[in-house]
RNA sequence: GCGCCCUUAGCUCAGCGGAUAGAGCAACGGCCUUCUAAGCCGUAGGUCGCAGGUUCGAAUCCUGCAGGGCGCGCCA
């Protein structure tokens, strides 16, 4: 029994079943709403369930004799010891020692696939995330997101879902022109000649591309010297993409995040899928020639009323229609983006996240009506914004210096504090919600800094196996000895409350997946720690309370 | 002006339509000849921004309002 709750969920159903059938119940309930959750205050039992309330209208009783009923048939089952009906009609099961004490075996059988599930059915999930454009490093902000998707694919993974991780290199726009030109002043370095600083104005002005001019130098020579821009942009630029992606890919896997599929906007535009994406939607009849109305209330300075080619957005819940072109005629930012979206449909997502900055939240509506109107409403888009990172450094912000280039880059942070602490720091708020980021407290060694509380809770355990090996030679530690150790004589609360703490842990993972939250699996381990710490502070007050007893085998085995 | 997000203890924040709303910090009171006390236990602290609505039941869903953040054609 993995998901104790789910289980019992079933057991609930079953009941309801039995009782519609006796007569008892009303035929042909609903009992989709039913849930069995951990109460609110474990003073009231181990599970409840809410089963008789939602029942009560629909078979026009009163919630409470409904809850009589189940609950008589429930206290039948072998594993409740208690079964008693609460407030306006709440079933509360108190289950025994045995029952609890028996899920330490699942849990040791599981090993690390314990907490598994089939929710997701094999359903592919396309997670995108990260996403920078190719023009430097990655800086902490980004770390954010990039730690906010690669958690969300492992927990969608880990429930049952088939996830693609992938990212998406804008890299047809004008910034990556910027980039090359901005290569190319490098590349001149590179061959001797002085660059003022202010030739870098509008450009990207950072250390890290004197790399690639020095590269450029190498393969090329002097070559591109004398030629024109229109000769050197493309190789230059080119070469500049590729560095910067090998340095993001670095940078991302300094943090342990890997991605397999790199969709480069380029590509898309080059293979005429801009255009497909756009026929599909003109088949549809969602594309036109209008005139947009200036925004109210701010005071576009140079705004004149222009046709423009518009995507009907509105009619998939966005406020205004949304221009696909410019006033030149080249794509808005937009139309490469339907073109992407569908490729990721066609290559057989059912579902979309897309995980983006908290900025980007005014283009929400309007990619969630094209997924909409491309995919006839069967796929849906998830769109995650994350909020921003503020770095600090013991209480005071970490300025971040105006000088374009000059960011604290996430390589620093990472190589000052490890992966470890960035990635858990990163998951301790909720995606939307702001984020303070203390390079001095995250490495503190006390209780409120949670990476240190949760990782201590593990090196208490390691100590306790090495202290055991020493201790007590001559017990088998192997996980199927363990599994058959006398359970049963783990009787203390304490005890109790981290085998139902370590119980929950299905049910943690299958809600964080469905909310697309993985920031609750951080709170969850820092329960868990607290519950570990609480059993072995028992053995300050006990010693018989000690996970190691030199006396008794069994028990420490247990 | 419009859209999206946020508003929960003194501070930083959890809270999945359920019961008397929780945790850490700060405050106060305990606990070390240790399986690392870098921790644990306890006390105190609340008009869940405000006002309506839906519901057997609302911090949670809906509407309006207030305050804060982000954004609003030819940046991505």
């Amino acid at each position: 029994m993995l998901n104790v709750f789910n289980e019992f969920r079933d057991k609930v159903i079953a009941v309801i079943e039995d009782l519609s059938k006796r007569g008892a119940l009303p035929p042909g309930l609903d009992a989709a709403a039913v849930t069995v959750e951990p109460p609110r205050d474990a003073a009231h039992g181990d599970l409840a369930t809410n089963a008789a309330l939602v029942l009560a209208r629909q078979a026009k009783r009163k919630p409470r004799d409904i809850a009589e009923a189940i609950a008589a048939r429930l206290a039948e089952d072998d594993a409740v010891t208690e079964a008693g009906v609460a407030g306006p009609g709440f079933i509360n099961l108190r289950l025994s020692d045995g029952f609890w004490q028996a899920r330490i075996a699942d849990v040791l059988a599981a090993g690390a696939d314990y907490g598994s599930s089939t929710l997701g059915a094999g359903r592919r999930v396309n997670v995108e995330y990260v996403s920078v454009n190719p023009t430097g490093p990655l800086h902490v902000g980004h770390a954010r997101g990039a730690v906010y998707g690669d958690a969300l694919a492992a927990l969608l993974e880990k429930v049952g879902y088939e996830v693609t991780r992938e990212y998406y290199i804008n890299d047809a726009g004008a910034q990556v022109d910027a980039l090359g030109r901005s290569a190319y002043l490098r590349y001149r370095e590179a061959l001797g000649e002085s660059v003022d600083d202010a030739a870098f104005e509008g450009l990207y002005p950072g250390d890290y591309l004197r790399h690639v001019g020095a590269a450029l130098a190498a393969r090329d020579g002097d070559k591109w010297l004398g030629a024109g821009e229109d000769e050197w942009l493309a190789p230059v630029r080119d070469l500049a993409i590729e560095k910067m992606m090998e340095l993001i890919r670095d940078d991302l896997a300094a943090l342990g995040v890997h991605q397999e599929v790199f969709s480069p906007e380029r590509a898309l535009v080059a293979a005429g899928r801009v255009e497909e994406a756009l026929a599909l939607l003109e088949e549809k009849g969602l594309i036109y020639t209008g005139v947009l109305e200036p925004p109210k209330g701010m005071k576009p300075e140079d705004w004149e009323p222009r046709p423009q080619t518009l995507f009907r957005a509105t009619q998939f819940g966005d406020d205004v229609d949304r221009p696909l072109k410019k006033s030149d005629g080249s794509w808005t930012y937009f139309a490469p983006d339907i073109a992407y979206h569908l490729d990721k449909i066609e290559r057989g997502a059912t579902a979309l996240i897309d995980v983006w900055g908290a900025d980007h939240g005014g283009y929400v509506k309007r990619m969630k009506a094209a997924v909409k109107a491309l995919s006839g409403g069967e796929v849906e888009l998830d769109v995650k914004l994350c909020q921003l990172v503020r770095l600090m450094r013991g209480g005071e912000p970490v300025k971040m210096s105006k000088r374009a280039g000059d960011f604290v880059t996430l390589r620093e942070v990472v190589d000052e504090v490890g992966k470890d602490v960035v990635r858990f720091i990163m998951l301790t708020r909720k995606n939307d919600a702001p984020l303070d980021f203390d390079l001095v407290r995250v490495t503190e060694q006390s209780r409120d800094n949670p990476v240190f509380y949760v990782q201590y809770a593990h090196a208490r355990v390691c100590s306790l196996m090495r202290m055991a090996a020493e201790q007590l030679p001559d017990l088998d530690t192997g996980v199927g000895a363990l599994a058959a150790a006398d359970l049963d004589r783990l009787t203390n609360p304490a005890e109790l409350a981290l085998i139902k703490s370590l119980a929950g842990w299905p049910r943690q993972l299958e809600s964080a997946a469905e909310a697309h939250e993985p920031h609750r699996l951080a709170f969850y381990l820092n329960d868990v720690a607290a519950a570990f710490h609480g059993l072995w502070n028992k053995g300050n007050e006990d010693p018989r309370m000690r996970f190691i007893v030199a006396d008794d085998a069994a028990l420490t085995g247990a």
